[in-house]
DNA sequence: AGGTATTCACATGAAACTATTCTCTGAGTTAGG
DNA sequence: TAACTCAGAGAATAGTTTCATGTGAATACCTGT
């Protein structure tokens, strides 16, 4: 036990981070580099709800990482302090539409909002059109300025048509005391285009675009936060340099530098080094990677686990490195023998891969080998020691051997 | 030799089926007046 | 008596299957020199 507590000990003593949380992505800090022209823009749109007046809706854009959820989270709080000064009825509201379970279908996200406005809904649910009621209701209960920031909109769109955002600007007309406004933020450019026409022209009387930050605004943005995450002299010469570049690599994603950062200092501490050196950025960079397939085979239903091991096995055990659909049906056809599991039909296996394919895993390329057939050619997208442990899960999540 | 035609082994599409998950209804329960 | 609960009916949805049609190029088959 003297040990345990002696390597806790060490793990305080030797931290070298002072506040890992401020690397963390929901973390909002005190100033915001590199969108001062979005953020002024961005308030003197909103700005009108101080004086309870209704503001436009807005529409964000740029891809991700981009600071749209950042900056507009923090004007959301600056104007919520101000608002409480002045006494005036103000709310906003922060939806995140790809959240599975909550807020992906109409209903979920009417009965989340009425929830945070202080109502409650059963949880066996009631019609639809009396849950706008509802909300309607609650909303007029009293003079109010009401905005919604719906994040990831690109989403519930595609999931439920665009009548749920027509309704909402359309709402307006049936209130008397309050106001109710939208944000929309997307990270999909061509999201507006394909929008009915009426909700694309109410959903966006104003628009801001983020655009991506290059290596240097991302190196001040690391920077500064690192100044208050880590202790002194931790970060040795080159390394925000380097996560910087990576993450331009990445159309410049803030969030991803961030958290290149955050796994790098985390691979140090476990090391026990005192300081941050270039190649943990490159073990933080793989970590990342590989934690991000790993996780996409571990959650993907069965049926698609044993396809990807019929790939991963047949690979494995023939000389070349590239195989075909059906020699890959045939093995799938015998592992759910082995483990009496039903067999799907060779369309839905090639629908699987196609699938694998667009997850990135594994490459397959639609070949002509003339007399001999057409077929998809696959080839495994990821380097082996990150195969052996896809394998170890599948192992394990298909209880085999 | 050069040009069609055929053929293979799937790809790709559309419609039909099914098992879940959502949404809604109306009866029963609670509680406020 | 209005408001809430809740089980279960009915609708919507995602995942599959069935049926049908499409594809690219190696090979087979002509054709005329």
């Amino acid at each position: 036990m003297k040990e345990v507590d002696k390597i806790f000990n060490s793990f305080l003593k030797d931290s070298i981070f002072t506040n890992k949380f401020i690397l963390q992505t929901h973390y909002i800090p005190e100033t915001i580099h590199h969108r001062e022209k979005e953020i002024t823009q961005l308030a003197s749109i909103i700005a009108p709800a101080l004086r309870m007046e209704k503001i436009s809706n807005l529409f964000l854009y740029g891809k991700t990482g981009t600071g749209k959820t950042l900056s507009i989270l923090y004007l959301r709080d600056q104007l919520l302090n101000k608002s409480k000064q002045q006494n005036k009825s103000l709310t906003i509201e922060y939806i995140n539409c790809k959240l599975k379970k909550v807020a992906d279908t109409e209903y979920r996200i009417l009965s989340e909002l009425i929830r945070k406005l202080g109502g409650n809904v059963p949880s066996t649910g009631l019609p639809t059109d009396s849950v706008y009621t509802k909300f309607i209701e609650l909303l007029e209960s009293r003079p109010q300025v009401f905005i919604i920031i719906l994040d990831e909109i690109d989403h519930i769109v595609q999931k439920i048509s665009d009548n749920f955002l027509y309704n909402l600007t359309r709402l307006n007309s049936e209130l008397n005391k309050a106001q109710i406004s939208i944000i929309g933020i997307s990270n999909d450019l061509t999201f507006l285009d394909n929008l009915d026409p009426r909700v694309k022209s109410s959903l966006s009387e104003e628009e801001v675009v983020f655009s991506p930050y290059n290596a240097v605004q991302l190196q001040d943005i690391l920077r500064e936060r690192s100044k208050k995450a880590f202790k002194s002299g931790v970060i040795s010469e080159g390394v925000i340099e380097k996560c910087a570049a990576y993450a331009a690599r990445e159309h410049g994603d803030a969030r991803r530098a961030l958290d290149l950062l955050r796994i790098s200092g985390e691979i140090a501490e476990r090391d026990r080094d005192k300081k941050i050196v270039i190649e943990h950025i490159d073990k933080a960079n793989e970590k990342m990677e590989r934690d991000k397939i790993l996780d996409i085979v571990e959650t993907e239903p069965k049926q698609f686990q044993l396809t990807l091991l019929a790939i991963i096995n047949l690979i494995d055990s023939k000389k070349y490195d590239k195989i075909f659909t059906g020699e890959v049906y045939e093995h799938y056809q015998q592992l759910c023998q082995k483990i009496s599991f039903e067999t799907l039909t060779q369309r839905r296996v090639g629908d699987i891969i196609a699938e694998f394919d667009m997850l990135g895993i594994i490459n397959a390329k639609v070949v002509s080998k003339g007399r001999y057939g057409r077929m998809r050619e696959i080839k495994l997208a990821v380097n082996q020691n990150i195969i052996e442990k896809i394998k170890k899960i599948l192992y394990d999540s298909l209880n085999l051997n």
